[in-house]
DNA sequence: TCCGATTGTTGTATAGCATTACAATCCGAA
DNA sequence: TTCGGATTGTAATGCTATACAACAATCGGA
């Protein structure tokens, strides 16, 4: 994940298939399929939110701030699959930015409970709109009764129990 | 991606669902549906490979320069997608351990013609092996036609003219 | 009441990239 | 034939995103 730049810097992987070049078995690994169509949906959500500061996980954090409202930074952290040392700096981006603030507990005197401001509820309806838009259109590649069928597939393959944090890169 | 140290160390955001959470129109997303499936691979690639040091981009590294000898650095850059800098930092890896070397190229002076040595033919061996049982494990979590079907919709969601490095993270 | 667990925080370290600059080399055009 | 622009590998530097360990404050149960 690489590698996202704040507001402008390289994107993640787009990899152009070089001429002349023998892939060997590569393309027949299914680790190497997914991959391939993973980075094409990156750059498409780098696309959408082109200027915003946004990575994956900050979008998740604040999707899941915004439906989880008092989340400890903690909680937040599990959410997204990183340490908690990991959820204190995109807790600090989002405080940083205004989106969020730490309320203090009334029952607990160690865990913060993280709200977003309104300016973070406004950012966050305008992010959903931009990536769901951008998803939609990428999904378009395919006819809807084939992209739920892959909906599907996917599923089955990541397992029950597992959701990725949309993650890697960026400031 | 993650995150691995070389030859033991944390894996890539595996990422438990945590119960009690509100998901919100996450999972409605394609391309988080995408990195939860990818993530479940990259586990596997990782198990696969556990004690090698190896990661996805030297992976590739290897399949490439054994299907196709005396490539130069900046070539094998481009294939991984990578700058340089980059690719001359697997290199060294590679020729570090013994499995690759670099050979003068009679009519350029500029450019190293690498080579894979009999011991990273070895390995490579070995690799391609533990990871296409892995690979074919994983993918038997689906029945063979499904297992058709989503190949051919994930090439036609990558688009043509691309391919992933399957890369990210490790020492 | 005390002690282990939890929480946020800080400090330190690391991998994996990118960018820039440079010298050596190549190559085509004048 | 020479000369200037492009290419190649390399080194130096920096940044992001992580992890881990240690710490003080706090909580909660025995």
């Amino acid at each position: 994940m690489t590698h996202l730049r704040s507001s402008r810097g390289p994107r993640p992987g787009s990899i152009a298939r070089v001429p002349g070049i023998d892939y060997n078995g590569l393309d027949s690994l299914l680790g190497y399929a997914l991959r391939r169509a993973q980075i094409a949906a990156f750059e498409d959500f780098y696309r959408a939110t082109a200027g915003l500061g946004i990575t994956p996980p900050r979008f998740t954090a604040l999707v899941i701030l915004g439906a989880n409202p008092g989340l400890s930074q903690t909680a937040l952290g599990q959410v997204l699959g990183i340490a908690r040392s990991g959820a204190m700096l995109i807790t600090d981006w989002l405080v940083s930015r205004g989106f969020a603030e730490r309320r203090a507990r009334p029952n607990d005197g160690r865990a913060w409970g993280l709200h977003l401001t309104r300016r973070g509820e406004r950012m966050l309806e305008e992010l959903k709109r931009k990536v769901r838009a951008h998803d939609g259109r990428f999904a378009a590649r395919l006819p809807a009764a084939e992209r739920r069928t892959l909906f599907r597939l996917l599923d089955r393959l990541a397992g029950r129990g597992t959701l990725a944090s949309h993650q890697t890169r960026k400031s």
